[in-house]
DNA sequence: GTCAAACAATTCGACGTCGAAATTCTTGCT
DNA sequence: AGCAAGAATTTCGACGTCGAATTGTTTGAC
């Protein structure tokens, strides 16, 4: 059975046989898995009226430890989103009393994003589904190939300096 | 040496020890992995004058043979994106002189986009270098290992019902 | 101690996507 | 033939991201 990328590829070879497409069997791939496994993410919190990045934010802060506390460049970075978009998302969770905004006394140029009660009870009480639901997405798979798979994808991630 | 993954997956087997976080290894590094590629990839395309949409589209049209034809319905399929984003792409390249529009005349709800023959030069010049730089991207990890990789993801894929 | 450079976050405008509704056309049923 | 249901595309409004410019703060050089 071939995957929507056999036949880019095989359409390619027809259509220019010079080129060597071996790139675009991991690239695509990369592209087109991240598309789908992003949808049955999002329509798992959907069911649980969340978006994803909502989630994101502030199960990243959960995972700041004791003070749930971060800056907003840290979750810029954790997220892959610019700043600017950043201060948008917080703008909203502040807004649903999700997450609580203050500038560090310390570093007055830094703002500090800290989960609220509430923000951790949610996040908290939806984390084993999520991974639940992840583990269902990727179950195509055996736990071995998936080892492989995420061991081949961490080689790849720091050759592209994806380091925390 | 850590990617950025490891660490996320420290702190949850920190704090929450009870949970299976084996699918966060897969799932948020083809996230990641995704988003450093794109990058990558815009960045050869802009050095050239192009969005990396733009490509997409017209490489579409090459793939689809002589006639260079394809109906709105496929290219949406092919990009994954939804009918009303592609009418828009399309009225850029059109605008642009690189894709021509017409209804077809055996079934008058079909529109079927061709690629102008400054379409075609456009689209065929820039493959090569396009993959190379996709290659170069990709180059952290052996022949052996991409191939892996690729076959990897592609049973994925299969598994979440990506045919074509 | 002052001031320029660097830094963190925010504001703003442009852009591209999505989902729902509307439009236009075809097909199959009677 | 006539009409309802379905299909393909487009239109429209809302939303979220980006990049550039801005504001406020700290640091280090002199």
């Amino acid at each position: 059975m071939n995957d929507a990328v056999d036949e880019i590829i095989e359409r390619w070879d027809a259509i220019r046989p010079d080129l060597d497409t071996s790139p675009v069997g991991v690239v695509i791939r990369i592209f087109r898995a991240s598309r789908l496994l992003e949808q049955g993410i999002k329509d798992y919190f959907e069911a649980h009226g969340l978006e994803p990045w909502e989630y994101d934010v502030l199960a990243t802060l959960l995972r700041a430890g004791d003070s749930s506390t971060l800056r907003m460049s840290d979750l810029a970075g954790a997220a892959m989103i610019t700043p600017s978009a950043l201060t948008n998302r917080i703008d909203r969770l502040v807004a649903k009393g999700l997450v609580t905004r203050a500038t560090d006394p310390d570093n007055r140029r830094l703002v500090r994003t800290t989960l609220t009660a509430e923000g951790r009870r949610l996040a908290d009480g939806l984390i084993e589904g999520h991974l639940a639901n992840e583990l269902n997405l990727i179950e195509g798979l055996s736990a071995d190939e998936r080892a492989l798979l995420g061991s081949l994808l961490r080689k790849l991630l720091l050759s592209l300096n994806d380091r925390s």
